[in-house]
Formats: C-alpha cells, structure tokens, sequence
DNA sequence: ACTGATTTCAACGTAAACGTTAAGTTAGCA
DNA sequence: TGCTAACTTAACGTTTACGTTGAAATCAGT
C-alpha cells in the first residue's frame, strides 16, 4: 500500500473558497494584498492550484479576522509571523543540523506569543464586559424575589 | 449643602465625543442612523447637548461596537433593547404598584441575556483558539527540551 | 478534438463607516 | 456688544473589503 495519498483532484481556487466559507473573489483579493501567497508561481493564465495547507492557513487568516476584529493589514502582519513559521517548519524538517533545529525552534516562539497576546487582551475585555452585564443580571433577580 | 450636583456647563458634542473616545462627526451619524436619540428635541440649529447617562451609553455601545465586532445594524438592534431597558428603569423608578414593578423587572431580563449570550459565544470561540495556539506552543517547548 | 464548467485578468461598482470641507449660526465670555 | 471657539446642516470624499461583470483562456471528461 502506498504511503503518499493520491494526489486526488487539485484543488483549485474554487473548491477552496467553498472548503473556507468564502469566495473566490475574496481568496483572489487575499492573493493581491499579500495576505495569502502567489500560489504556486505559475505561467501566467493557468489556474491556482492550493494545498490543504493553504486551506488551513486561508481558515486561521479568517478565524483571527472575524475574532480578533483586525483589518487586513493588521492581519497580514499578523500573517507575516505565520509565513515565517511556516517557513521555519519546512526548513526545521529539512535541516539536519540539530543546532540548526533548535535555532528555528526558538525563533517560531514569539510568532505564536503575538497572537496570544492579542487574544488574552481580547478575552480579558470580554470578560470584564461579562462580568458587568452578569452583575446587573444579578442585581434584578434579587430585587425579583423580594 | 445642595443635594443635586452643579449642572456645571452643558456637555455639548465635542465634550460627549472626547470623554468617549471618538469623534463629533461619529456621533452625529450615530445619531443618524438610530443609534443615538435625537438629543434632545431642539429647536433646528441650536446645539446638542448631552447627559452623563449619554456618554455612558455612547461608551457602551463602542464596547459592544469593537468587542463584538458587528455591524452598526445589529448593534442597532442591541441597542433598542438598551433602550428599551432604560425605558424601564425609568418607569421603574416612577411606579409605584408593586405588581408593575416586578414586570418591569422580569422584561429587562432577557435584554441582557441577548448580549450576554453573544459574549458568550465569543469567548469560547476565543477560548477554542487559545488553546490551540497554547498547545502548539506547548509542543515547541517539548521539542526544545530534547 | 469538442464541450461545458471553471478560472483568468481587468475593470468598474457597492455598502459601511466615517472624514473633510464649506458657509453660516450659536454660546460663553470680556 | 463684540470676539472667538465650537457648533449647525449639507454635501461630497475616502477607505476597506469585497461584489459583479465580461471577454478570453483553461481544464477535465468524452
């Protein structure tokens, strides 16, 4: 049994809007702001073809969008920490040099801290704004039961 | 000593949108589209002004505007249910049947519910985020410690 | 090689959420 | 009463994030 998997049928641009929940349009508009890469240089005139790794990476682009409320050009540097990522991960599996390794590692840590920090000061709003309206809840029901 | 504090000086426009963190031109349109009562009936032309009531209620609807990213109609619609929520306590404050109370009360309850369920919502979308980036980082860490 | 669905590039269009400008008015103060 | 800052309405402009359209090229299946 063979152990890549069949190459299937490429996925176009197409099938990886509809795998995203979004439109073509709007992966070709990704493409143009420099939010998602060239696609695979390619003569010009032919077809995108995308990975399953662009498609995970097109559904955090959107995920962090809609959470995170950035505009795209926030995100895109936001994007700009997950490329290097990426592209340390494809170097990290190349590289034999455990040095080398560990080096890529280190790097690929703040990349993942920025996104958290921006999540948790999201989380902490929300949840001051919680507890408020959690509060006032509260104070309702009491005067309720008398 | 005076019970009632000093009207100081009328808050107009300008003061409204500094103490919030925004600008005139937003409250006007703010108030254009709904989203802000019309200020005080005025004789056209004269200048608007404003209460401390109002700017906590400008306030909350920027929170709600950024925290929960959705659009000025939906937050239109929130906001009608904060309305109608001040609505109520204001009547509330005036009642004095007991019976009339309590109903006010127990309508008041599911307006904040509705917010509080979209909060909600978006702090486990957070959470759920969270974790994963939290997890990849985890994994890093491991791999740095071999 | 043909065909139909999909994609390409280019360009123009649009909705939301304000920004900016202009010409005149009002409000608080000396 | 006169000054000046801040305000008024109205209109047009701008940015972001795509939507829509159209003519030509490509791709997968027969």
């Amino acid at each position: 049994m063979s152990v890549v998997a069949a190459p299937a049928r490429p996925m176009r641009i197409g099938d990886l809007a509809r795998a995203a929940g979004t439109t073509t349009r709007t992966v070709r508009y990704y493409e143009e702001i420099g939010l998602l890469p060239r696609a695979g240089e390619r003569p010009a005139g032919q077809h995108r073809v995308y990975t399953d790794a662009d498609l995970d990476r097109l559904r955090e682009l959107i995920r962090l969008r809609d959470l995170l409320g950035v505009s795209l050009d926030e995100l895109r540097e936001l994007a700009e920490a997950e490329d290097a990522r990426a592209a340390l991960r494809t170097e990290f599996e190349a590289s034999e040099d455990p040095e080398r390794r560990r080096e890529i590692l280190e790097e690929s840590l703040p990349l993942i801290d920025r996104q958290l920090v921006l999540i948790r000061r999201r989380q902490r709003e929300l949840e001051k704004l919680e507890a408020e309206l959690a509060a006032r809840r509260r104070r309702i029901r009491r005067r309720l039961a008398a």
